[in-house]
Order: structure tokens, then sequence, then C-alpha cells
DNA sequence: ACTTTGACTTGCA
DNA sequence: ATGCAAGCCAAAG
């Protein structure tokens, strides 16, 4: 299957835990795609315009902590919003990577 | 069927 | 330290 990396990447972004954002890059590396930090990006436009609505997108950041995809979101501001509604910290436009980065398992 | 873009990241010059 | 280019897989044009 040629999508079975979306499968991986929902997977992934659904284990996000609550209050904590992980990134392209490392959800990438963890599906096996290092350089794939796009696939997940564009996995996750697929979910934003499919019912996949259990997949917690706003807790999908670049890895500067900004919410790059928020602009793709219904508003641009309820994706922070909803960060900081289960305790993300913000650094100005960005999230607190220092303490809310999540590592993605590695998983085979 | 081929080409270009896409919610990105990393490396080299 | 900054700038440019390449890489990854998939979908849309």
């Amino acid at each position: 299957m040629a999508s079975d990396i979306y499968e991986r990447i929902y997977d992934i972004v659904r284990a996000v835990p609550h209050g904590k954002v992980t990134t392209y890059g490392h959800i990438a590396a963890a599906i096996g795609s290092r350089g794939g930090a796009r696939l997940v990006g564009w996995a996750l436009n697929a979910v934003a315009h499919s019912d996949r609505i259990d997949i917690p997108c706003h807790r999908v950041v670049n890895r500067l902590g900004e919410l790059s995809g928020k602009m793709h979101f219904e508003t641009p501001y309820v994706m922070r919003e909803r960060l900081e509604a289960e305790g993300v910290q913000f650094l100005g436009e960005a999230v607190d990577m220092r303490h809310h980065l999540w590592e993605p398992p590695t998983e085979a």
C-alpha cells in the first residue's frame, strides 16, 4: 500500500500526549522517512480534508514550534487556543518546544 | 502519463 | 552565521 506511511503518521499524531506537541521531522523520522517531513504535512492536509478529525493536527508543529498549519485550519487562532487549553505554553507565536516537545516512539 | 507543488528538514557552500 | 539546494512520498494540475 502506498499510503502505508499515512497510517503511520495518523497513528503517531494520534498518539501525541495531551498538552504536548511534536514536529514533522520527528514524525517523519519515526515513520522511517527522515526527509519525508513534507509527507507528514501532506498527510495531515488529507486528514483535515477527511473525517480523520480524530487526528490532533493542532499538536503538530514545525521544528521551530510554530503552528505552520494554523492557516489551514478553519481559523488560524483556534489552533493556538486549543493548545493553550491543553496546557501548552506559548513563546510568542511558537510553542514552548523546550518542555512540550514530544518525540514519537520509533515504532517499527 | 508527466510535471509541479506541498502544513518540512537537513546539509553543503 | 547566512544562503541556496537537495531530498522525501504523494496528490493535484
